[in-house]
DNA sequence: TGCGAAAATTGATCTGGGTCAATCGCCTTT
DNA sequence: AAAGGCGATTGACCCAGATCAATTTTCGCA
């Protein structure tokens, strides 16, 4: 949203005390093959709304998320917006086929990447097939994650959907702060509603519903799951 | 649906002149390649409403769709149906990382697949990375056409999910049959239905509406495009 | 060629979630 | 500490699309 004015760091990173390290594609690669590849990415930050990439934007970088959290979204001509996906640390963004990214990116709260330039990359995943082949996991996980985005979308009611997506993101966080049943939520209501496919109000009509029956507590910056096993069964499985 | 009684054809098959040659994954094999790779699949007939895989299914094979349509498709626990895509002939099935298949394939009329065993193809894999780039390109693809699919499940009417089905269909077809406003229907009404997020009766009526605007016409087995430029204002981009 | 069943269409009515419109409750900023 | 502003909540009302209920059309099969 903002005009962009991005945080180049310093050269100093390396990429073996990288946060991400076990997470991203980077997992793939052995010690050696890593300095190679941290001359390739360069680490940047970027403040709180601001666009790492736009939908239709020709792709000259690919993205690995090193820290916070970004919304991935695309926009129909009249502004309608669905978000198709939020990315954490770890996730790696920019594959596409068309040349151009077919979706819109920006940071949630303030975000580090590590960003590639598009031909050198591929150069490096030329003759390292277990990068490719890691990149083609995430893709398929991506794609698995999609596949059930679009049942939610398609086939549940408000109610399910906000249960869904609570559990869904308790799960994701799992593996980056451990579990929890307090659950931050870094996105605004209106992103959770263009992820669910649907309103503000609806959104926060449901939440108010869940905490007045004891299922949930809205705390600052999130909610906490005072009854999962009741969440897990609103979300119908 | 109906128990399974396959039909699997006679050896005599070979790929060199195999219709989907050019499509499919093997577009990226050498002839000497080919002729390996032709042992490790076989082809395989399943009639109409037949199920091809379940979800959940321990994935012990590929598929690779040769002839036909199928249906592809997750259901929730009390039977909702949302149907994650149509398959046709050239498209790659199967790839996932759970080892179980995350959704349920059926045909719709009569299907032949190529089938691999997963253990052989995946050691012809190995040591094969233009063949992996190529199921990547696939697979980051599908998960374009996932995302897109998204928009519509989310933020789009009855009438513009009818629209931009017709002309994303139509448009899947032309790789295949050539570019005509003449569009096949294969799919019962009930199958776009739970393509779209919508109910069969509403899919009825939004054809029907299309039909006395004279948008589109309604003919056996499909619909035709009368002012195609008007199906697109309608899908709203 | 006709019969039974399944698919598709059409109509009448209902409702979940959208729309419109106030507040409310914070964070800033001064 | 007051004011301004933005995100979130809440309320009143509405409507697109679901649901329920007949037909009508198509199709497989004898």
């Amino acid at each position: 949203m903002k005009a962009s004015v991005v945080k180049i760091e310093p050269n100093g990173h390396v990429c073996s005390d990288c946060a991400v390290r076990d997470l991203a594609v980077c997992s793939s690669l052995d010690p050696t093959e890593l300095r190679e590849f941290e001359h390739l990415g360069r680490r940047v930050h970027f403040s709180s709304g601001e666009t790492v990439f736009s939908e239709e934007d020709i792709t000259t970088s690919f993205y690995n998320l090193v820290e916070g959290v970004m919304r991935l979204y695309k926009l129909l001509p009249d502004g309608r917006r669905q978000i198709v996906g939020f990315a954490l640390p770890g996730d790696f963004l920019g594959m596409n086929i068309s040349g151009r990214h077919n979706f819109s990116a920006d940071a949630i709260g303030g975000v580090t990447v590590c960003q590639f330039a598009k031909a050198p990359f591929g150069r490096f995943i030329e003759d390292r097939p277990h990068l490719l082949r890691r990149i083609n996991e995430l893709a398929v996980r991506e794609l698995s994650h999609a596949r059930n985005h679009m049942v939610l979308l398609g086939r549940r009611s408000a109610d399910e959907k906000v249960a869904a997506f609570l559990l869904g993101w308790r799960e994701r966080l799992v593996s980056l702060k451990g579990a929890s049943d307090t659950v931050p939520l870094p996105m605004s209501r209106q992103d959770i509603a263009d992820y669910l496919g649907l309103t503000i109000e609806t959104v926060s009509r449901t939440f108010t519903k869940l905490e007045r029956h004891g299922v949930i507590e809205i705390i600052h910056g999130g909610i906490s799951l005072l009854d999962p096993a009741k969440v897990e069964a609103l979300a119908a499985a």
